[in-house]
DNA sequence: TATTTAGTTTATAATGGTTCTAAAGTAAAA
DNA sequence: TTTTACTTTAGAACCATTATAAACTAAATA
């Protein structure tokens, strides 16, 4: 992903490219793995990695912004803090609370054979499958 | 489940069966169906129903005893409040977000046909599958 | 039953992730 | 340039949850 896209993750956002908002989207973006984090996590490996300094709002804002926009997703896993997650497909998880690390699970290396239909007068938006390890 | 039971949901959770335990007790566990619950709503309806006054931390210490326990699971929802749930059978949920409400699928409901074996030195503790619903 | 001991309830404080605020700073528009 | 709108930041506020410790109660002991 060059700067180009960069840019346009920014702009499709809502977000002006500013210092740390690019320097945050480079670090989320230019990566061909998925990143899955927390906004602790995440700023750390930015203190780490830059020398900027992040206030925690601005990361909070900044990773908001992508998430309304359809850039990140949010992954439910136990525990107090929110996980983000550079993959907006749908797809599935691992998750080794062991070292609190989520892998990812494409969608098509689930298959689902039989599953109940939906209550009265609603339909199934997504299925969400979370697969906890063991050692 | 009579009372006997009651007494001994308390005492195999390492509680003392003291009168607001044992109207937490049977408000949780005198019923057919499952019940999920956050700690707020369990309050409210325990405010509504009895005469007795509950402090918070006595609602989560002896909710979270009877957790301990493996009386009660915890389910994970998107938000920020911690759900639980009096079926602790391994089963699968349906997620209502207009209402928060949380319908259980049992675990025969549902079958996987295709799932990827676990990572390196790892082993499936279990599979949850969670459905999203829209109207 | 009276006394002692261990466990419990409660109000309130502390904690921690997240969100809000408003002042100082910066990008874009005019 | 000058003006305007948006952004960054430190710190405050928020809120679910957990910790604290004093008053209370159940259970054990005598
Ligand atoms: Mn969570
Ligand atoms: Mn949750
Ligand atoms: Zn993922
Ligand atoms: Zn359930």
């Amino acid at each position: 992903m060059n700067k180009i896209d960069i840019f346009k993750k920014l702009r499709s956002s809502g977000l002006r490219p500013t210092k740390q908002r690019v320097e945050i989207a480079k670090f989320l973006f230019e990566r061909d793995k998925t990143f899955h984090f927390t906004v602790e996590s995440l700023d750390k490996l930015l203190s780490k990695k830059t020398t900027s300094k992040f206030a925690l709002a601005t990361i909070y804002n900044t990773v908001h912004a992508f998430k309304n926009a359809g850039h990140l997703s949010e992954v439910e896993v136990r525990g107090k803090k929110t996980y983000f997650d550079t993959n907006v497909t749908n797809h599935h998880h691992f998750y080794d609370s062991e070292t609190s690390e989520l892998i990812d699970i494409d969608e098509n290396e689930i298959i689902i054979q039989k599953i109940p239909k939906a209550p009265n007068g609603k339909k199934i938006k997504n299925v969400e499958v979370f697969i906890n390890l063991k050692n």
